[in-house]
RNA sequence: UCCUCGAUAGCUCAACGGUAGAGCAACCGGCUGUUAACCGGUAGGUUGUAGGUUCGAAUCCUACUCGGGGAGCCA
């Protein structure tokens, strides 16, 4: 006999409804009465679970009547309709096979289990109602992104992991290396000599692959990155991990206008998508996780983003009469209670903020006519905070060599990504999309290790 | 990295200077339609680690480790 999944049951219960199917999962509980019983099963295939009922006719009605959760088994028997008020139909076994015994050690509960304890049990969280929630959406917005850019006439660029250049500064990199850590070749003022080591030069995780990008950008017309990403700070925040995952779409002929398009466009095909495709799961994070959550994401796909310059940030957050911890002067950058006042409090949707002052953005931003700000943007969200940070790039070959020289860059490390504005460089723009931040946002997750299988973080790498 | 709070049974917590407890889980038993099932019972602890104060420390002090929240860095 073929087996079924829960899913099919469900999605197909009139197919399946007075038929023997076989349907194999994990126990989720076990209500046993002196003559029957019930199993609540689950076999990933969905988010709800198929409820089992047998009685004295199974061959092992002791054994099974003594299941402990997590148990591995088989089942056969016909699909009825289910007297009881909270599901539809359930499964008469006929026969349960115990595929894989579980040890009464076994760490998880029916009942609610703190996040903190789950991260220490990574291996088995996925089996929770949260992180199968979790983990299943993560993966249909992965798709739900491709989709999109494919759509769109995008091309996939995988970009490098392993890379020479800490392109932008934005961040400190992990060091890759084949150098034999007791005897490290030293040179000149006992600087440490990369000659030797597997690339000749020193080299460490990509911590963001926009310049390579910005190279297939300039053949393809609409790219888009889709990869990890890897940050060695010591940041120790909910919203920060060592390794995430980044989109990095790039556009040629465009400008800061086209990206904010796509980069809004984008969100709320995706929110969207969530909402059509896991509708249990997003169900849940609505009533048990965040009771804002759809009121949230329908304000977000009905309600045009707000854009406003910098300037104008600057502006709001001074006439707020808000107390604020940090000062607000034009030139300086906004800190997380600015970002919060603005997108949670004064608009309370998502905010683009562009224009920010050049001495506090990357190099390759490109330079406004007013000399002092560059096309930069940001995307503010309530409760994420920053979830996209963007810019139009400087295609002017001596606008950028002028700014990277002031900057001390050494410009033989950034040959080619100068080839590219002197062979056909076209205006463009791009920006980068934390993947952790949206399903933060889509789930109403607060903490970046819940949306992480496992989860890298400074002094944790287990699993 | 800084600030702050925390660490007690497998889990969630109580006890706040005087013999370490409860609910759930596990185990044993009961129960003819359960829904975090219910009812009775059994077992389970060098109170994160190392020092110190005290007649006496889970409780007070110091350091360390790990974790939460906030900040910085950013996505």
């Amino acid at each position: 006999m073929e087996t079924s999944t829960v899913k099919e049951l469900f999605n197909r219960s009139g197919d399946y409804l007075n038929k023997r199917v076989r349907i194999n999962g994990w126990v989720r509980t076990v209500r046993s009465s002196k003559e029957f019983g019930f199993i609540e099963l689950n076999d990933g295939s969905f988010f709800a679970n198929l409820q089992v009922v047998y009685d004295e006719s199974l061959s092992n009605h002791k054994e099974v009547a003594k299941l402990i959760t997590g148990t591995a088994i088989s089942v056969t028997g016909e699909l009825v309709k289910s007297p009881g008020a909270k599901q539809p139909f359930e499964l008469k076994a006929e026969s349960i096979i115990i595929e894989g015994s579980c040890a009464a050690d076994y760490p998880l509960q029916k009942k609610r289990h703190s996040f903190e304890f789950l991260r220490q049990v990574a291996h088995l969280r996925p089996r929770t109602n949260t992180f199968s929630a979790v983990f299943r959406v993560r993966s249909l917005v992965a798709y739900a992104i491709h989709k999109f850019f494919q759509e769109r006439g995008f091309v996939y660029v995988h970009t490098p992991i392993i890379t020479g250049n800490d392109a932008e500064g934005a961040g400190e990199m992990f060091r890759v290396t084949t150098l034999n850590f007791d005897k490290i070749p030293r040179g000149v003022e006992n600087v440490v000599d990369f000659s030797g080591d597997f690339f000749g030069k020193e080299t460490g995780l990509t911590v963001s692959g926009q310049l390579e990008a910005e190279a297939y950008c300039m053949a393809f017309g609409k790219v888009y990155t889709f990869g990890p990403t890897f940050r060695a700070e010591n940041s120790n925040t909910p919203r920060h991990a060592a390794e995430f995952w980044m989109i990095e779409p790039e556009i040629a002929f465009a400008g800061l206008d086209d990206s904010m398009d796509l980069a809004e466009d984008m969100l709320k095909c995706v929110i969207s998508y969530s909402l059509e495709h896991a509708p249990e799961e997003m169900r849940f994070f609505n009533s048990f996780i965040d009771k804002a959550l759809f009121q949230r994401l329908e304000n977000v796909i009905k309600s045009d983003f707000e854009r406003i310059t910098y300037s104008q940030a600057i502006d709001i957050l001074i006439n707020s009469r808000e107390q604020f911890e940090y000062p607000v002067k034009w030139g300086l950058d906004l800190q997380t209670e600015h970002e919060r006042f603005l997108t949670e409090k004064h608009f309370n949707k998502p905010v683009f903020v562009t224009g920010y002052p050049k001495e506090i953005k990357a190099f390759y931003m490109r330079q406004n006519d007013d000399g002092k700000t560059v096309a930069a943007m940001d995307l503010l969200v309530p409760g994420v905070g920053e979830i996209i940070g963007g810019s139009q790039r400087e295609e002017r070959f001596d606008y950028l060599e002028k700014r990277m020289a002031k900057l001390g860059f050494n410009m033989q490390d950034y040959w080619w990504y100068l080839d590219l504005r002197k062979y056909g460089g076209a205006c463009h723009a791009g920006f980068g999309l934390g993947f952790e931040r949206l399903i933060m946002y889509l789930t109403g997750m607060t903490n970046i290790r819940d949306v992480i299988p496992f989860p890298r973080t400074p002094k944790n790498a287990e699993f």
